[in-house]
DNA sequence: TATGGTTGTTAGTCGTATCTAACATTTATA
DNA sequence: TATAAATGTTAGATACGACTAACAACCATA
């Protein structure tokens, strides 16, 4: 139970995931099958191995919820999207599609530190 | 045939064998699986696949050479981690070791633009 | 040159992540 | 409310990339 480690694959899942019940305080699976570019049989499979990781709470046509443990790894992931979106823009001069698809590529793997120098030097410069 | 578009590991079995090649004249199966921390049947797997895809020659127990795709794929990849590696000791002040983690976990996703303006932008700043 | 150690390969397995096609369930509407 | 459309699930396939265990080939040396 309870795994640490997210692939990035479930990380995407995961942040649309969060990012649609801010937004309209529910998710269905065929938003996140359109957002994401997937079919929908890969979103049934996402959502199994995140319920299976306590990430969200989901049974079989059932309502998608995102738990405690969820919200947090969602949060952190986002956090590191805007800061790194922020980065490519405003340090690196791209535009903004360009920057939040580095964002994306690069959220999943940066480490800890790197992305905290990178926020106080991002910080610094703007 | 002729594939362009190269998985982040089979990228880093390339570098690995551009590498050695480089300094040894030749490399083993055997050194590869030291360096990348991978078994000697993933080797032979990863082997393969960059035969297939011609960036390597290579036949059952034979020697392994690098294609010109190769190389110069090699030569893109390393490039990207060696500028990497410096924006993240120079600008970001990480240690050597951290700035080449980071240089190689971010080398196979970034964008061109993103990396062009990265490169510009840590030789101005050095 | 016979033999043992090193290196390389194969076969089989696992987990991730994707797909399509077929089927099940839910929801909307005629 | 019956039916059709939309949505969700399952089954089965593919590809990647890793592993172990067993076997094959190569090479050094006694």
């Amino acid at each position: 139970m309870a795994e640490t480690v997210l692939s990035s694959g479930l990380e995407d899942y995961l942040e649309c995931i969060f990012n649609n019940i801010e937004k309209n305080g529910s998710v269905k699976a065929i938003e996140i099958s359109k957002e994401l570019g997937v079919s929908r049989a890969s979103v049934t499979d996402a959502l199994h191995r995140l319920a299976e990781k306590q990430y969200i709470n989901y049974e079989r046509y059932g309502k998608i919820e995102i738990t405690k443990k969820g919200t947090e790894k969602a949060k952190e992931v986002i956090d590191k999207h805007v800061i790194l979106t922020n980065f490519f823009e405003t340090i690196l001069n791209l535009n903004h599609e360009e920057a939040s698809e580095n964002a994306c590529r690069i959220e999943h793997v940066i480490t800890k530190n790197a992305f905290k120098n990178l926020k106080e030097f991002t910080q610094q410069h703007k």
